[in-house]
DNA sequence: GTCTATAAAGGGATAGAC
DNA sequence: GTCTATCCCTTTATAGAC
């Protein structure tokens, strides 16, 4: 994955417009909307993303799935049980902003060209499930917990971290964000745990 | 809740309307768009519509809510046990178009006057969570499942069933929907199961 | 109930001065 | 590196003919 090291100030513009389309969304976000959190005119953008607004989210949103990947695989490298993995991968995520996964595949990419929608599927898997898979296919092989379909899990693990954002965010949710994850996590490794066929 | 008795011309348009809200998000589907999918020009629309995008997307949303409303809580009222219930809600889910719950909530209403948003976010807790609280708190008392916060978990459900749609549209997933569902249901239900506080 | 025409605003993008 | 000015297109919405 190339890191090109960037300029200072590429890497604000990708900062503020990361954070509004994160918010918002590609198409509620304009360029208009990037310039003013920059506190310059939209006209002025073009100097630093030269390619425009599609280009500007691509290269945003690959930024953001690499720094996940290595978020992901240093959390499952620092532990060798899948419930603490998952705890950590969790901790990854809160520290920072949401993803709005499930809303960047199916509404912003869709915006997108078929060429820049399928680079970044892609890129998305290969950063977000892939390792999670890896981790559920190696807890069954130590027997942790029983066999599943791991990337039918590493998605669910995807939507419980999903979701405990969103209720955190908007609910008058009277638990911290950590304690909720473990929470679940809690519900799902017990769900999973080998079962001696009773009854 | 009110049922006005609609002309059959104005449920074609709310239909057409909400499968491409649904599908694109608020921002991304123009007057133009929904007018197109009925085969007629954008401003004959306002014929149907005088109130404008924002209200047609308030009454869709109204409408879609209360069909959920009411098609949840049949499928609680039909079982006595949570995990039949579930997989009924599953089911219902499945029968209509994916709701989109988080994008819709996050980033569709976000584009609304705040009477609208906060009208519809009620709305939406009332018809979505708040039968399912009940249902996790019945399952509680009945001493099927170990005591847990009933909202927290009536969200993780919902965003379950919105984690195996997106799974299903999105991924070469090999298991039908309702299997899918039920494995998901199985291990949260195994989860939840009261424990002898064994060990 | 649907059309054409049009107003008014907002969007992405470029040219050229400083 | 940022600005003003401008182009061209899309969008929401209205007016008025048929």
């Amino acid at each position: 994955m190339n890191t090109v090291q960037m300029t200072k100030a590429k890497t604000r513009v990708l900062d503020t417009a990361q954070n509004l389309f994160n918010q918002h969304g590609y198409n509620s976000v304009s360029m208009r909307d990037i310039a003013d959190g920059l506190g310059m005119k939209q006209s002025s953008l073009y100097y630093h993303v030269p390619d425009g607004k599609e280009q500007l989210y691509v290269e945003v949103t690959k930024r953001c799935l690499e720094a996940h990947f290595t978020g992901i695989t240093d959390a499952i490298s620092r532990f060798n049980d899948l419930e603490t993995q998952l705890q950590a991968i969790s901790r990854w995520f809160f520290s920072r902003p949401a993803l709005h996964l499930f809303n960047m595949m199916e509404h912003d990419m869709a915006e997108l060209s078929s060429e820049n929608q399928h680079y970044l599927k892609e890129l998305a898997y290969q950063s977000l499930f892939m390792p999670l898979i890896e981790a559920f296919e190696d807890a069954v092989a130590r027997d942790e917990i029983r066999f599943v379909d791991p990337e039918q899990f590493a998605g669910m693990f995807l939507t419980i971290i999903e979701g405990v954002s969103f209720a955190h965010r908007n609910r008058h949710s009277m638990l911290p964000l950590d304690t909720m994850a473990d929470q679940m996590i809690d519900v799902l490794m017990n769900g999973l745990r080998p079962q001696e066929t009773a009854e």
